[in-house]
DNA sequence: GGACGTGGGAGACAGATGAGCAACAAGAAC
DNA sequence: GTTCTTGTTGCTCATCTGTCTCCCACGTCC
């Protein structure tokens, strides 16, 4: 039942000693000196009257808020933001900060972005995370730079803020040998025909791990289309009509493997036994719910969160120069996350 | 490009008039009387020093943080929580809040729901939301109620703080009005087996519908099991194994349904021709990604945030009385979304 | 000599913090 | 053995953070 209308000073009187002490004490104060029996006093009665400290005034005087900004697009439209934010939430509530947050729109002009960091500014938060809602290329508000901050899931296009993003490359390289290890030779690709780095990058290692392994990625099949559920089943409908009878379908992402699953199905094709799937961003609803279960990569957004929460912390608290790991993003690892649509080609 | 180092102070200086004309005049001040020049100038100079207010200063001063908690439970296991916090993002910012956000687990104990609201607590929100992420009874901490506080999407065990939730009932009657309309007469439900309200409310609308539509609501089919994919693939494989073979089907959830479409499909029957389905809950990633399109019931999850966002800022402005709310919930229509999963049945 | 037009001074908000002060003890000088 | 010095312990005072707001002051005009 803490009561919001104690302050330190009433602690004070009731403890018989002066505000400075109680401060002293309820901060332990390397030091100030104090008598055992007196901290004790000061503190069993801070407990006594429900004492919190007003975290405002502190704030005020010690230029410090321990509030961290996120500036998240697209909230309400996936699950990804609520995994950024979880892992923001709970790597700064590990360690005494809150968060507030923002949501913006990835079609909101800069001025409104602007506007946005400038609100948490003035509410002096000691650090921002930008979160986008996929990894691309991002014009920033020029005011982000004036508290330290860090990029989510996008690099800035300036290239001057730290940026934490996810190896896509890496990942496709998983999917594509989940498949190889089964024994599948004749694999395909439906990608996505936006010009952002998971194209380009899940594309590379797509190829280079049918390269590496000694088949001629240059020359393995790709489909491009919408990545959505429907570009999905197009590009599967055309990938699957080749001569060469693919047993093995690496997607650009689970939506687009849900329409795999539906052209596969209409093809009178069996998944896996005729057809091995992979996907890509582990949307549990899609995932784990598609039946076979969808084998995928997982996109590390809690991970991401988490990672640039420690490491604004860091900044913040003068642990870490942020400036230096500006140079390059930092790159988090997608893992294989394994489930029933992968089985061995039939003979 | 705002400093945040510049005060109030450093305005008066530059505008060689005192920190209380240059409070006057940025806040118009309605009784203070200051010339147009001085105002002007004032303002002008603010501007090009790119001045901004310390709102933890203000917010020490006024007693008023603009800050408002949002309690929100597992915001990162479904889509629902995105949509609270975008409809509460958007009402607060209207008028001029901020957000400050704290993830909590449904499953997490009293003690450490307590004290994420007392962090909240500590940093002065003028007001707290506490979302769920189904609509349930919740037993909230005590200390919730020491400043204006708003439920979304569940009501209390107390029942002593104002709510708002879905009109479970009115949803399953439009799902259940659609079904009729299109002529259907044997129709259905695969409904869930927890105990909540959403359990029995929709129960209840499925059947009095019928019932007044001449039919035998009492005696409607019924299956029960987990609101799953998994269970709604085994419920509607039992409810269509009937000797009277449904024509529809209203599902209490797009998971459920979106089993109902796989037993469809193993039992050889077409969606919608064979057979119409209805599910809850807009889950986009499902509803709009079947094959055919779900036709479901929209849960009003954005308008819930923003209802209780306006109403919670109403309260801390002395615009209303939440207590007197509180002795009812407030109840928000549940939307049919029409896709493409109901059709005429077959003569 | 009030009324009016313009504007400034001095707390107060709640807590943090460096400097300083009283009380006492141990050791040194006489 | 007494006085002075120096140090330590235990705690307090004054000031600061940036802004708001009540109350007062000054000059001018009728």
């Amino acid at each position: 039942m803490s009561n919001k209308n104690i302050g330190i000073k009433d602690v004070a009187v009731a403890a018989g000693v002066s505000v400075t002490t109680v401060s002293h004490v309820l901060n332990e104060v390397s030091y100030a000196r104090i008598s055992p029996e007196t901290r004790d006093k000061v503190r069993i009665i801070a407990e006594q009257l429900g004492y919190g400290p007003n975290r405002l005034a502190q704030a005020l005087r010690t230029q410090r808020t321990g509030m961290l900004g996120l500036v998240s697009e697209d909230i309400a439209t996936t699950p990804h933001a609520g995994r950024i934010i979880l892992g923001a939430d709970e790597a700064a509530k590990a360690r005494g900060y809150n968060l507030m947050i923002i949501n913006t729109s990835g079609s909101a002009s800069l001025e409104s972005r602007r506007a946005d960091v400038e609100a948490l500014l003035e509410r002096r938060v000691d650090g921002i995370l930008y979160a986008t809602m996929y990894h691309r290329n991002v014009e920033l508000p020029a005011n982000l730079g004036s508290v330290p901050s860090v990029l989510v899931d996008s690099v800035a296009a300036a290239g001057n803020i730290t940026a934490v993003i996810p190896d896509e490359e890496g990942g496709a390289r998983a999917a594509v040998e989940a498949l190889l290890a089964a024994g599948h030779s004749r694999i395909g690709f439906i990608n996505n025909t936006d010009d952002v780095p998971a194209t380009r990058q899940r594309l590379r290692g797509f190829r280079a791990t049918l390269t590496e392994a000694g088949l001629d990625g240059a020359a393995a099949p790709v489909e491009s289309e919408v990545s959505e559920v429907q570009g999905g089943y197009e590009a599967a409908r055309r990938i699957l009509a080749r001569e060469d009878r693919l047993t093995g379908l690496f997607c650009y992402n689970d939506r687009m493997a849900m329409g795999a699953y539906r052209a596969a199905a209409e093809l009178g094709l069996v998944i896996p036994t005729d057809l091995s799937v992979v996907g890509f961003d582990d949307q549990e609803l899609i995932a784990a719910n598609l039946h076979p279960g969808l084998t995928t990569v997982a996109l590390p957004h809690y991970e991401m969160g988490a990672w640039a929460t420690e490491h604004l912390i860091d900044a913040v608290e003068g642990k870490t120069d942020l400036s230096l790991m500006a140079l390059h993003p930092t790159i988090l690892s997608c893992p294989l996350v394994r489930r029933d649509s992968i089985t061995a080609p039939r003979q």
